[in-house]
Order: C-alpha cells, then structure tokens, then sequence
DNA sequence: TATTTTTGATTGACTGATCAATCAACAAAA
DNA sequence: TTTTGTTGATTGATCAGTCAATCAAAAATA
C-alpha cells in the first residue's frame, strides 16, 4: 500500500531499527538485512534512503545524541540553582533508558567505531563538550574557575566510567548507586572550597 | 629456514602484532591476513597455531590484561603504606603505554567485543574486578568498610572513564594531570572521613 | 658415519559464506 | 503520465578457514 511521504517515516523506522539491533547485538557489525527487517522493510530500501550502511549508522549516532540533549534541555530547564542543575544533569545521564544495558552495549558500540569513522568522532565529540561545558558553566557559579574546570573534568570521566563499568554487567551499579557516586564527588570536592570561601569572608 | 620449537614465538608475533593492527585499525574488524602480514608469516600459519580468528583475539586480550597485571604487583611491592599501594595502582593505570592512543583504542574495542565474546568478557570482568579489589583492600585500612567500597568504585570508574574519554582525543588530558584527578577524588572523599576519625578518638 | 624416516613449520591456492550495494521492474498515487 | 515507494534478484568483493604439498631439522636405523 504505497503512499506518498513515507520518507520520513522509513528514515525514523530505520534509524530506530538500527539502535535496537545494534543495542541487543552490541556491536555495529550488523547487516543491512537485520536492521531492515527490525523496521519492517526490504534491505534495498534501507539503501535507497540512507545511501550506504555507514550513512544509516552516522544518523543512528545522531539522532540518539539528539535525543539525550532534548532531555538535557527539558531537566536543565526546571531546574532552578546552580547546584540544582548540576544534579539534573546527572540525573539525565543515568536515566533509565539511557541506562539500559542495550543502549549502554549501542553507546560502546559507537565509541569503537569512531576510532575509524571521522563523522561519527566529531558526534562524540560534541557529546563530550557539551557535558563538560553543561557542568563547568553551573560549577562555575559555585567555586573559582579553575576549581570548575578539574571538577567538570572529574565528574565527566566519573559519568562515562560508569556506563563502562555497566557494559560488563559483573557487579551492575543501581541507578540510584550511580548518581549517588557522582553527587558525593562533586559534594566532596566543592566542600572544602565554600569552606574556604566562607574564611575568607570571615576575615 | 624452519627450525624446531617456533611455536611459542610464533604465537607471541601474533599476539602482539595483533595488539598493533588492532590498535592502529581502531577495531576488531582486521582481518587475519593483516595481522599474519605484520608478524612476517602466512595467513594459514596464524589459524595453524590459533584454530580461529577468535582464539587469537581472546589470547591477546589475555595477553595484555596479564601484562598489566605484572606492571600492578610489581609497583604494589615497592609501596609500602596504603596510601602509597593506592597511588602506585593509579599510576600504573595511567602508565605511559597504557595510556597511548593505540592501547586505548584496542581497549575499547575489547569492551566493545565483550558484548558479544562470553569468553573476552569474562577476563574484562577479572580485570574490573581486581582493579576495584586492590582499591578496596588498600581503602579499608585509611576508612571504614563501607566508605571504602563506595571510594573504591568511584576511583575504579574514574580511571575507566578517563580512558575513555581519551579515546575521543578531543582535548586530551595529560597523564599528570589524569593521575591528579583521581587522587584528587580519594583525597576528597578520605579527607573528612580522617577528621571524623580524629574527632572521635579526642572524646 | 651415512641413510632413511619422522616430525614440525610453513605456505599457496582454494572454497564457501557473508554482505554491501546495485538495478531493473512493478505498483500505487498524483 | 510522471513521480514516489518498494522489492527480488543479482553482483562483486571480502574473508575466515581448509588442505595438500613442500622443506628442513631431528631422530632412528643401518
């Protein structure tokens, strides 16, 4: 039953197809085949929207990082200090799904392969930039610039070695444990600057 | 100019050829022919000695888990305090070699290929756990035993994400500056831990 | 010591399977 | 009739894995 403006439909299946299979393969070497069967349509017409595999697999990557950023926007949003956003941004990071094992084994997959795909790297990328820069902005209403950059830098690494950590599934960390771990490094390290801060004041 | 007892050699050439390709490539998609070609020998000589492609990856995981292993007890036996046994294991994480970008892109293609390879995933695991077990033992004699796991973990996934964040060689840290950050993160978290400690011997 | 036999090392050539990519053809809507 | 969506069939390339054959050292035998 043929209609007219399917494109975008096709493109959302298939893209869509293509994080699931990739997720329960956990790995990027899936085939053409798999991802269009998942969505429901012949390989052939994976190739006629996407051009090639690596195309598919790049907007795949770009959609999912699309996706993780809305929710970034919408938590930061309703969130009100500094320090209140500190925490929804990594409350956002461990959500649920984003947690999930199939998404972390898709997210790993993605990783790998940007040693060798340029066009998937410059996604990370910007992924790991706009976490840095999310966390060093409200860090910086709270503690000197310096200070801001090396607890940015700390709580990034913390987040992703955490997913890492997930990928193996011995010992799985609780959502909950997750975000825990990273709050109490971000207390930990701000706690003796206000300290300081507040001599200074007394003085 | 076949001699008698090539095996043990030929198998190291291999192995460690196929930690290069690997790590140049960026991926577990290189093929036997490439590998055999940078240990000087055939194709059919590498599944002669290895039965697999398989095989041979997992033995070079194996490989390199037990070199840095070595690189561990070693360091550990020179320290002598707690203290001293925690920094020497975060130093040996970040160890020059460990932290160069081929090690780190073959690194990460062993986790990607642990979400497939029961068999890779296995000595990951025994890697993840022996990091997190050194952290615990050494944390348990500065901090109480819950503080201790919950550090240890942190500090575990710390490393990881540093390393992977490296990957992406967008704004690469330093290894000084990778190995201030974690012990930055244990300092931070022992650092009130102590002063409770103190103040409950002084009652 | 001279010879034959056995054994381990090694490869070139081949096979079979897999898969990305192409293309010609058809169906329904505009 | 043109345009858009769709597929089955096919192609060409890539690779893991196999096999029979070769070669030289070592061991056994004469």
């Amino acid at each position: 039953m043929p209609k007219v403006g399917m494109e975008p439909v096709r493109r959302k299946a298939l893209v869509d197809a293509a994080m699931r299979v990739i997720g329960d393969h956990g790995s990027l070497t899936v085939t053409m085949s798999e991802i269009a069967k998942q969505a429901g349509v012949s390989p052939a017409l994976a190739h006629h929207y996407f051009g090639s595999k690596e195309q598919l697999l790049i907007e795949t990557v770009r959609s999912h990082l699309q996706r993780l950023r809305d929710s970034v926007v919408t938590e930061l949003g309703a969130a009100k200090t500094p320090r209140e956003k500190l925490s929804a941004i990594i409350r956002v990071s461990f959500q649920a799904d984003q947690f999930a094992p199939e998404t972390i084994a898709a997210w790993l997959a993605f990783y790998a392969e940007a040693q060798r795909s340029e066009e998937t790297r410059r996604f990370l990328v910007i992924y790991a930039r706009r976490l840095r820069s999310n966390l060093l902005a409200n860090l910086k209403a709270l503690c000197p610039r310096e200070d801001a950059e090396r607890i940015a830098e700390g709580a990034a690494a913390m987040i992703d070695g955490l997913y890492i950590r997930q990928s193996l599934r011995s010992a799985p960390i609780s959502i909950e444990a997750s975000i825990a771990l990273t709050e109490d490094y971000i207390n930990a390290l701000l706690a003796p600057l206000s300290q300081k801060a507040a001599l200074q004041k007394d003085r």
